[in-house]
RNA sequence: GGGGACGUAGUUCAGUUGGUUAGAACGCUGCCCUGUCACGGCAGAGGCCGCGGGUUCGAGUCCCGUCGUCCCCGCCA
């Protein structure tokens, strides 16, 4: 038997929803259907605040006008769902409320039906303080009725749709590729799902569909593109999700520069969903440049460059301060942070770390009492305010003067001042005022960093990484330098970046067959080992394959930007935790042994 | 894998140097209240101080371990 203090629904339809309604819907008869928000009990009068994804709504109930209906009302609390048939009513200057958007009206209710109850919730959607992150993973439902989680859920709703419109209307079609693949040794940890029909063999999860959308060229698909789940089963962080989403895509006969273009007319239609209008064509720099003005492969723009002040000291200057000459010198400024006590000095020295060898001269004050020359130009060259925090950092003198070395010292110099630099910005956040948002495209500092290295020396394992994937075209004026000098070596990738964080990442790929053997070779991989990881992709190749090229940006950081979250958690219906776990389903779980055993499975405790 | 922060009422938090009966606010329950909108007033219920061990005459407080959440490093081609 139905529980009988509750009402039914029937053929009552919702004419409105509650947030849309204003003085010009007066004496309109609506239909709301919403949650209780809170209820106002003042006696023998009751309000109540209907609440539904659109807003909320004050219900009048009178004692004198229907004491039947508002003995019902007594009895309505906290999230309980309600049907409120009413009226419209432009209420009395007196009793309008300017804080809300709904408040020059009110509805008298006529019919109230009470179409569910709810328990007392652990922590209120309506309440301005949110309560702790475990409690609101485990009662997601109840925390996504909190107008700031409906308002991200239904921003990334509307990005999603803006960039498949754009996207589409491009002449990008929108194809779908297998979860259950191959598992590829290559790069983060794969999920893998038992195969029961093969007892020991397992599909992976796609870390993204990248060998998939290559083979859709291959195919002649010319332009593709998906907004696809990506699974890593890699530790977490505030912008990182086990499970993820990309905007993915792949053209056939692409230049960097068109891939460029497409991403900027999709990120255009993105932020204008944010009300921020951006202006492309967005800034480039190669990462060479980003690396000795910003130390890092992922600029922020919103701060002044760092300089190497080199030139500044004269080559005895150095020595006395025990300086390799051959070392650039980076000069750091980050603007108004004013004067600093010693002790605030030696708390700024705990954010340096340095990679070998690198030093940091903090003190400008003494360094000045010795060389004042040298100060002097360095503040020119740096446009180093009086106010502004100027610090250095350089190399010490290298052992190993070959050139290989001092490339890497030189690096080591310019990413370990990259690093401090942005690790100030942090602390003086406040102080420089550089972060803050005024709303307008300016907060939103976009770059393209191109020309990424091909490969990266892997110390541990003595061999070289590819630094994008080994389907990433090299330059063609370095293929020479594949064998000789692969450190050297160019490769045709690129990030699109913007204040700091690397939204996407894309290249040119391979589409030869025979060039595609030479990378697995400078990556030391066999003719077999390449054929018995890749086999089937390297086939593919074979059969005519174009010059193609695409890129994937992370979604979710799109529009945990435009929300203006801390964390992606904001921005994701249904998160895990930092050690991957869902709190509200409570996964992952054990299985049965007869699950185990029928997938030919056995668990070592 | 490593480092850090936190864990006390349903929730957010306070809790002194280790010392009687562990507090506040919000929420909840009941009563009162016709213009509230964070309604107001009165009364009340509500505690495994995350868990386990230790030190002590005595532990929310000190020590060790463990679990959970968050942040960072490693990791994430």
């Amino acid at each position: 038997m139905p529980d009988n203090q509750l009402d039914l629904l029937g053929n009552l339809q919702r004419s409105h929803m509650c947030g849309v309604l204003r003085a010009k819907d007066a004496g309109a008869r609506v239909t709301l259907m919403g949650w209780v928000n809170r209820r106002r009990d003042l006696g023998n009068l009751i309000f109540i605040d209907l609440r539904d994804r659109s807003g909320l709504v004050q219900i009048v109930v009178d004692n004198e006008a229907d004491p039947a209906l508002h003995k019902k009302a007594e009895n309505v609390r906290s999230e309980y769902v309600l049907a409120v048939v009413g009226s419209v009513k432009r209420r009395d200057a007196a009793t309008e409320n300017k804080n809300l958007p709904t408040g020059e009206i009110e509805i008298i209710a006529e019919e109230l039906r009470v179409l569910n109850d709810a328990k007392t919730p652990p922590f209120s959607p309506s309440e301005q303080a949110i309560g702790n992150e475990e409690l609101r993973l485990k009662y997601r439902y109840i925390d996504m009725r909190r107008p700031e989680m409906q308002s991200n859920i239904e921003l990334r709703s509307r990005i999603s749709l803006a960039i498949r419109k754009s996207l589409t209307d491009r002449g990008f079609l929108e194809i779908e590729t297998p979860f259950m693949t191959r598992s590829t040794p290559e790069g983060a940890r794969d999920y893998l799902v038992p195969s029961r029909v093969y007892p020991g063999s397992f599909y992976a999860l796609p870390q993204s569909p990248q060998l998939f959308k290559q083979i859709l060229m291959i195919s002649g698909f010319d332009k593709y593109f998906q907004i696809v789940r990506c699974f890593r089963d890699e530790d977490l962080r505030a912008d990182r999700q086990p499970e993820f989403t990309q905007i993915d895509l792949e053209m056939s006969f692409p230049t960097q520069d068109r891939v460029f273009e497409v991403v900027e007319a999709f990120l255009v239609a993105a932020f204008r969903e944010g009300g921020i209008e951006l202006k492309p064509p967005f800034l480039r720099m190669t990462y060479d440049e980003a690396i000795c003005k910003y130390g890092i492969d992922k600029p922020d723009l919103r701060l002044p460059e760092m300089t190497d002040a080199r030139k500044a000291f004269t080559e005895e200057n150095l020595n006395a301060l025990s300086l390799d000459p051959l070392l650039p010198v980076v000069a750091v400024r980050i603007p108004k942070v004013g004067e600093l006590s010693r002790k605030e000095r030696d708390d700024n020295k705990q954010l340096f770390s340095p990679k070998s060898g690198a030093k940091l001269i903090d003190d400008l004050k003494r360094l000045e009492k010795s060389f004042p020359e040298a100060v002097s130009k360095l503040r020119e060259l740096s446009k180093a305010e009086a106010e502004d925090l100027l610090v250095l950092v350089a190399g010490g003198p290298a052992n190993d003067r070959s050139p290989i070395a001092m490339r890497k010292a030189a690096e080591a110099v310019y990413t370990s001042a990259g690093a401090f630099r942005v690790a100030l910005a942090q602390k003086y956040k406040e102080k420089h005022g550089a972060f803050r948002k005024a709303g307008t495209a300016d907060d939103y500092r976009f770059l393209w960093v191109t020309d990424f290295p091909m490969f990266e020396y892997d110390d541990k394992e003595g061999r070289w990484n590819a630094a994008h994937h080994p389907f990433t075209s090299p330059h063609e004026e370095d293929f020479g330098k594949l064998l000789s000098d692969p450190g050297a070596v160019r490769s045709l990738a690129y990030d699109v970046v913007l204040n700091g964080t690397e939204l996407g990442s894309g290249s040119i790929r391979i589409h030869r067959q025979d060039i595609q053997q030479l990378i697995f070779h400078a990556l030391g991989m066999s003719v077999e080992e390449a054929r018995s990881r890749f086999g089937f992709f390297l086939e593919a190749l074979e059969y005519g394959t174009p010059p193609h090229g695409g890129i994937a940006l992370g979604l979710d950081r799109i529009v945990m930007i435009l929300a203006g979250a801390e964390s992606l958690r904001e921005v994701i219906p249904f998160p895990k935790t930092a050690k991957a776990v869902d709190l509200m389903v409570d996964a992952p779980t054990p299985v049965s042994p007869a699950q185990l055993k029928e997938l030919g499975i056995s668990v070592k405790t």
